[in-house]
DNA sequence: TTTGCCTTTGAACATGCGTTCAATTAACCT
DNA sequence: AGGTTAATTGAACGCATGTTCAAAGGCAAA
């Protein structure tokens, strides 16, 4: 046995980084062995070292793609209002992450089996994104729109609250996801403007 | 060699805890070996299993440790008003997390490292938590003083939102965690009453 | 001082780990 | 059709894993 009919790295590589996603989201990073995941591809583990140099740097560029997706589908519009600003990012990043459950729940939990320079990398990533977020806040605050004590914190809180979401949302449960998110937005508006 | 001058059950068996709190906080369950724990208290790797049939065992009772602590700790006077419950709740809910920073981390992070009837007992802890911020808001709500569209959505909103804090607060930092719990419960008050 | 229990050691077991690589064969280009 | 490249296999490497257990020796009560 060699080479299998039909083997082609353009289906192979998507679908190593899946396999990848999910077992990881499902099992953990260390829990997951590369024959495990090499059955789940369907392939012998020597095959998943033509894709990824070894397990770790698999991890770390699963991480960066899913930060940079992230940055890449995030913009605002720096000449709407602060509370539109807002209720665009609230909307926004719920959105985003409920669609993608397995990349947001490894990228909260497998940072620790990063190399220190891979942590490195990809909180830099997390922190650009945060400070979106923040910008928006300091923005309004400014204007008089919000009133917070602190930036920063308010900064995280908003994300935790947002990012709690993925913890239990699943799609076609009890509620749909605009009424989800209509909830947030108003949750949000309210812990952030003068009460 | 053999038994060891000073070896005692009551001092080993915290060590024991103690490490493998620490030790799975930092690198993770799956990545902690038997060996690595046993180095971590001063001992041989069999001497572990005197305090613990097995490794999965050990995380199990660590988190099941963990949530009853939470809960014998957390009680609310029923006879209050439910604006002051909610705010004992987010004092007690930041304090109690803050100072005990591995265990929350444990609990959240290795619950898919329990076996299925392990992890049904964990998650009915942690729903029972749950209920009393849920209680507080349903009276709070019943009472009009709280604006809520939806209940548990409030619950897991605010939760997510104070735990949060772990992630970030460390002691001696910018911040007092005095003046940390004073902006959250601004928010969280914020957050669910009528603006 | 003797007896029995408590605690630990250290070796052993089978299994699984991440990773490498020569051999092999499919796919593609000319 | 032939030659080159791309993709995969399958075996092998050394080492780590969770767990068990007989042997050994410290401890405490009689």
């Amino acid at each position: 046995m060699a080479r299998t009919t039909g083997s082609h790295s353009d289906i192979t590589r998507p679908k190593i980084r899946a396999a990848a996603l999910r077992l990881f989201a499902r099992h953990g990073f260390a829990a997951v062995s590369m024959r495990a995941l090499a059955t789940e591809v369907g392939v012998q583990a020597g095959a998943l070292y033509n894709y990824t140099p070894d397990k770790q740097t698999l991890l770390f560029s699963l991480l960066q793609d899913h930060m940079n997706d992230l940055l890449s589908a995030c913009d605002n519009d720096p000449s709407q209002s602060a509370v539109d600003r807002l209720r665009q990012f609230v909307d926004f990043h719920i959105r985003f992450h409920a669609d993608r459950p397995d990349e947001v729940f490894i990228s909260y939990m497998e940072l620790r089996n990063l190399t220190p320079e891979n942590f490195a990398e990809v909180e830099a990533l997390r922190r650009q994104y945060e400070d979106r977020l923040e910008t928006i806040l300091r923005d309004g605050a400014a204007a008089g729109d919000f009133a917070i004590a602190d930036t920063k914190i308010a900064t995280l809180a908003v994300i935790a609250m947002l990012t709690g979401v993925n913890t239990w949302f699943r799609a076609g449960g009890r509620l749909s996801l605009d009424e989800v998110i209509a909830q947030y937005w108003d949750m949000v508006r309210k812990s952030v403007t003068a009460g």
